[in-house]
DNA sequence: ATTTAAATGCAATTATGTTGCTTTAGTTGT
DNA sequence: ACAACTAAAGCAACATAATTGCATTTAAAT
């Protein structure tokens, strides 16, 4: 998923600031997502905690990035694939806890559709598998 | 799911006291999962914030409750089926986040199998789906 | 009833998220 | 390139959520 932080901000008519940039270049280094501590903790230095909460609000409201929460109620962020829109996210991917070292991944793996009870009306669907991931299940076997 | 606390707290060993007994009762009320911020209204005068958090810390531990995040990260809590137990938690249906009231349902679907790329080993899934409840569907439509 | 161990409550601390306002920095038009 | 305008960043203060250590209370065991 590679992507150039300044056309994505133009193209949601976004004023280009470093910050911004810097936002999405560090979330776009990696496929798995990264949580808000561990960005707050790499761009902490640079960008104002309140600046980068209004940033990635501001890039979810877009269809930018998507947040996944994890099991303790931490924040996520993610690039959207490019199907996102302001008003729709289209991140209908299973999403991968690893419960050893809590990395997020997203998988390209759709969510199954399934019926709801009469009366429900779901909008979206999200599915978050908790488990071991591919580079600690490695680990584990070498030691 | 009709329970006696008394009887839940002698199963897993746990002394029993008016706070414990008392949460057992609020969550067991309603179907619907309840908000920490709810329990902690309801019972804020009866039972102090840090007990509470250590009781539902527990519960989730045993396998009495089972603990799920919202959209905001707030976690809710409902009662477990009879089938989980400490080491193994057993809430494998899918939740119903209603983004008009902020309920959660426990729904009676099971969360569809799937498979995992190779190297992601998979414990448990969670999936929630987001959207309109039965209660508000009818409050929408009288309107 | 006495003892013991665990649970509760309280105070203090830390982490997390939000709001209002001032300052700074992009963007637009000349 | 410069001025003027507007939006974003930064800062301080505040609000909320969660955790820790310790003194007190209470349930269970003898």
């Amino acid at each position: 998923m590679k992507i150039n932080p300044v056309d994505v901000l133009k193209e949601h008519s976004l004023k280009h600031t470093k910050q911004r940039v810097r936002v999405l270049e560090e979330i776009a280094l990696d496929t798995v997502a990264i949580s808000q501590p561990e960005l707050e903790k790499k761009l902490g230095k640079e960008i104002d905690r309140v600046t980068l909460y209004r940033i990635l609000n501001i890039y979810e409201d877009k269809g930018i990035l998507h947040r996944i929460m994890d099991m303790n109620g931490t924040a996520n962020y993610a690039i959207c694939s490019t199907a996102c829109t302001a008003d729709h996210h289209h991140d209908e991917h299973v999403h991968f806890n690893c419960t050893n070292c809590s990395r997020i991944y997203c998988l390209d793996v759709k969510v199954p559709k399934m019926t709801m009870p009469e009366g429900f009306k779901a909008a979206t669907i999200n599915t978050t598998a908790y488990g071991i991931c591919e580079k600690c299940s490695l680990q584990v076997k070498e030691n």
